[in-house]
Parts: C-alpha cells; structure tokens; sequence
DNA sequence: TTACATTTGAGACTCATTCTCAATAAAGGA
DNA sequence: TCCTTTATTGAGAATGAGTCTCAAATGTAA
C-alpha cells in the first residue's frame, strides 16, 4: 500500500496541493476494492470505519483523483457518478446489467478502430468516449 | 402535420391516455426541428410562441413520447437530458464537440456486430447501448 | 513557535427534474 | 345540453446529487 501513498503524493504534488491524511483516507477507500460506486457510497464506508471525512471532502478529493487520472468517473445516466480506481486496469467499457446492477468491463480493439475511423471522417478530435451496453445479464435474462 | 397529429393519438391510446391540446403543442414543438434540445429549451421555445403549456407538462408529454419511440432522449453527461424527435431518423450514436456543443450523428453497422458478439460473449442480452465520442471538431480543433 | 496559506466541515445552495393537490377539462351517458 | 366521473394541468414545493461558503483547523516554511 505504500505505493498508494507515493502514487497520492505525486499527484498532490503536480497539483500544487497538500498532502494529507483526509485525502489519503478517500484514496484508500477508493483503493480498497474494484467496484463501481458512487460519492455516498464511497463517504459511508468511511465513515462506517470509524474514519471522518466530510462529504465535500470526499467530493473534492476525488475531482483530484479523476482529473489526474488516479480515479475513473462513470456515468451510467442515473444521475449518479460512479468510480472506480485506475490501478491496474486499462482503457476499457462497460456493459451494465438494468436488472441487477452488475457492471462488467470489455474492451475491443477493432471498435477503438473504427470508431477512430469515424472521427477522421468528420474530422473530428476524439478527447474521449463512452461506450455503455445496458441490458440484461447471464443471470437476469 | 397531420401525420403528426395521428402519430401521437396512436401513442396515447396506446397508453390509455386522452389526446389533450396541451399534448400535441408539446410534440408539435419538438417535430419542429431537428436539434438536440434540452425540456428548458423546448418549454421555453412554447412560451415564446404564445402558447401556455407548464414545465410539469413538458416533462411529463416527453416521458410519454421517449416511452413510445417517438422521442430520443440523449444524456450526454452534463445533467440536462436533451431530446429530438425519432420522425425520419434511424438508430444513430453521437460525436459531441466538447467546445461549441455541436451534435453530429453517426452510424456503423461494424460496430453494432461487434457490440453483438461482444454481448454473446458475456451471455448479455442488449437492451440499448450508449456510444458517444467527445472531443473537438473541425471547427474548434 | 510564529506567521501565513491551504484544507476542512457543516450546512446552505443550485439546478434539473419530479411530485402534490386543487382547479380544470375531456368523455360518456341521460 | 347538462351531469358525473375520471384524467389532466399548473404553480409551486420537494428531491437529490453535487457544489459553494466561510470560519475553524491544520500544514509548512522560516
């Protein structure tokens, strides 16, 4: 887990920010597993642990994190933000069961092609995408 | 316009629903054009013509029509859903330019199949999917 | 330890959207 | 047409995720 600490505190760093033991308590947690969760979510485990940090702590701190690409911000189109941390996992999208909730995760080498395709054909700069299937699961079919 | 005035009679009939004159101003104002526009903006644009319909209606009539297909509702992430109407137009995704707001439509028939086989591999059944690509266009780039 | 700047928390605020409920309007008889 | 019943409408209150404010707390450099 040191890593998670430099990892914070280069990026505290290159922003100007001060290191501190909130914002590492909000990393953590975010580090904690590889779920898709939302700020609240996020705020009651810690707090749950006994830990405080306030709510516009949470919601500040993990604008950090997204902005320097610590943290991945999800919008499924229900009107919350989900996160999950950036550790170890790529470039990837999702695929969103409407039933149970489950959030897999697919990536497709020749889709990024073509959709790079399509972009040169507007002439268009892609910044970033979203790339969402919603339907029903193995389980929920 | 009076294909449009039977379009919306069948969806309310559909829905068990009265064809009311508040309804049809509604769908009249968003077949009026074939833009991406947020409920303020269509609300507004309804006002401005003289027309007195309340923002509840809005909101309501539009549920009703993105429920039965006429109307495409888009969320392109920055908390205002935006609608067009499903007149003419086929399925198609989006390319957003994150500068001026421009909408552009695209369609690929590759990519879909891929989305397929990616969605058989998962044994998920799709319902909908999101695709949109964010960046500049050739204007702003 | 001082002096100054940044961070934090509590709760107010925002803004799109939804809800409430009394007033209004449609529909189907008599 | 006039009633009765049921659905619709509008004004404004409520909701809820997220942001903002500002005084108090904390970090930092000297």
């Amino acid at each position: 887990m040191a890593k998670n600490v430099q990892l914070l505190k280069n990026v505290l760093q290159n922003e100007g920010l001060r290191y501190t033991s909130k914002r590492q308590i909000v990393w953590d947690e975010i580090c904690k597993n590889d779920d898709h969760r939302d700020a609240e979510e996020i705020y009651f485990k810690i707090r749950q642990s006994g830990k405080k940090v306030s709510r516009a702590t949470v919601y500040r701190t993990i604008d950090v994190l997204v902005k320097n690409n610590l943290v991945r911000k999800l919008k499924l189109g229900d009107g919350r933000n989900r996160f999950e941390n950036k550790l170890e996992t790529g470039h990837h999208d999702h695929i969103v069961c409407i039933q149970c909730g489950r959030i897999d995760e697919f990536m497709d080498e020749n889709i990024e092609k073509l959709q790079d395709e399509i972009a040169k054909e507007y002439q268009f700069k892609i910044v970033r995408h979203i790339h969402q299937l919603f339907g029903l699961c193995r389980d929920c079919r």
